[in-house]
DNA sequence: AACCTAGTCTTACGTTGTATGGTTCGTCAA
DNA sequence: TTGACGAACCATACAACGTAAGACTAGGTT
């Protein structure tokens, strides 16, 4: 008996385990699941010693974005521009794909962290040093991030999340709103997207190419 | 004096005069600033009594989304399409400028609206009359989509709405972090984005244009 | 023994969405 | 004129939220 406290039985409170804690809330039950008082819960404490280690709610957000930035491929050196920005795209989504919560939460922190930065300064350094002008290089950046997190939002808002799924609540939507109101959505929809086979996610790089193609016409144009 | 009753004074509450009033709302203060008593508040009325309008409050973000679609060009039918989904793109990206609210909306709604649903019924008809092959369509929709609302949510996210604001934004950001650990960001910052006549939100049509053009090739490959 | 400090907890407040169950009022039948 | 009824609105209440203010509890230092 005489076990110390409550308190002596686990590890101590870390900034970096509050972060963790909240990535893996985020992870398991979307945004709406990352409460002060869950956070606390699950990290064994009452809900107001969190704030010994964090500011506030919102520098918990500011730092699990920054989190997933962590997680995207940087280019590196040898690398040629064009499969540098393939990779660290694909990277990008695949990290919102894990993290379907941050997408939502781009738009609402606007201080970066410092892993966020470095992702930046990589990826403009990238193209700088191979040939963008610093023109180009702002719009090659606008067009791809953007692309990036509207495709991966899109693709969250889905409102299913694997093909059998999908059959599903597209049925209901087409009983709902009848077929010949829409009928080309009707038509893309059940000759095409239900079609056994047919994968949301592959469209991705379909897109992805394309601007990349666009992009180095643009640099060839310009040399 | 024996005024009927306070009601008496105020047009009958709509479900509209509830849509209305919540636009007006968001568009004002923000998302955070539509809450269901503020809402009753603007509408000269006590919280509950909306609910005999609208369901809930999650209704109610499904129809202000529905509302701005509604606002959105829908391609003709002489117009070829390229200059259609130009037209339309840029119409939507001005209405999510007029509602930044929107963009960051979306991601949450799952039950598209009519006015949704004839929007994307309205895409997908043009560039199906116009030679696009299903698959074609899919891919389409989805990088021109993608690319407008991603656009639109990384523009809303910037620390600054302005020229003038953004320089002062800049440089407290490259104070915090020292412009030696991040050379690309800091020379892309100072050097184009910070010079006077820049304008953030032209980046916008460069990358349209890019799309637009690799989706022209796309389709001239097709056929 | 006295003090300090890092870490945690108690209590409390204002704000949010909304369940439950009134209350008011115009309309119409008898 | 009366009584009933449905549409529209409101009063009260509750659980959950973020967090301010301050009190407690070790260990470690002196």
């Amino acid at each position: 008996m005489a076990t110390q406290s409550p308190a002596g039985r686990r590890p101590p409170l870390t900034r970096q385990r509050v972060i963790d804690a909240a990535v893996a809330l985020a992870d398991a039950g979307g945004l709406q699941a990352l409460t002060m008082r869950r956070l606390a819960q699950a990290l064994g404490v009452e809900p107001m010693s969190v704030y010994y280690h964090v500011a506030n709610k919102a520098q918990i957000l500011d730092e699990i974005v920054d989190f997933v930035f962590a997680q995207i491929d940087l280019p590196t050196a040898q690398e040629p521009w064009k499969s540098a920005m393939r990779r660290r795209a694909i990277s990008a989504r695949d990290a919102l794909v894990r993290h379907p919560w941050a997408a939502g939460l781009m738009d609402s922190r606007t201080n970066p962290g410092p892993a966020t930065l470095r992702h930046h300064d990589a990826v403009i350094g990238k193209l700088r040093s191979s040939g963008f002008s610093i023109v180009l290089t702002a719009h090659a950046v606008s067009v791809l991030d953007g692309y990036i997190y509207g495709f991966a939002l899109q693709e969250k808002a889905l409102p299913f999340d694997s093909p059998e799924t999908a059959a599903q609540v597209a049925e209901m939507i087409l009983e709902q709103f009848p077929a010949e109101d829409y009928p080309h959505l009707a038509e893309l929809t059940t000759e095409h997207v239900l079609q056994p086979g047919y994968d949301y996610s592959e469209e991705f790089e379909f897109g992805l190419d394309l601007i990349l193609d666009g992009l180095e016409r643009h640099l060839r144009a310009d040399m």
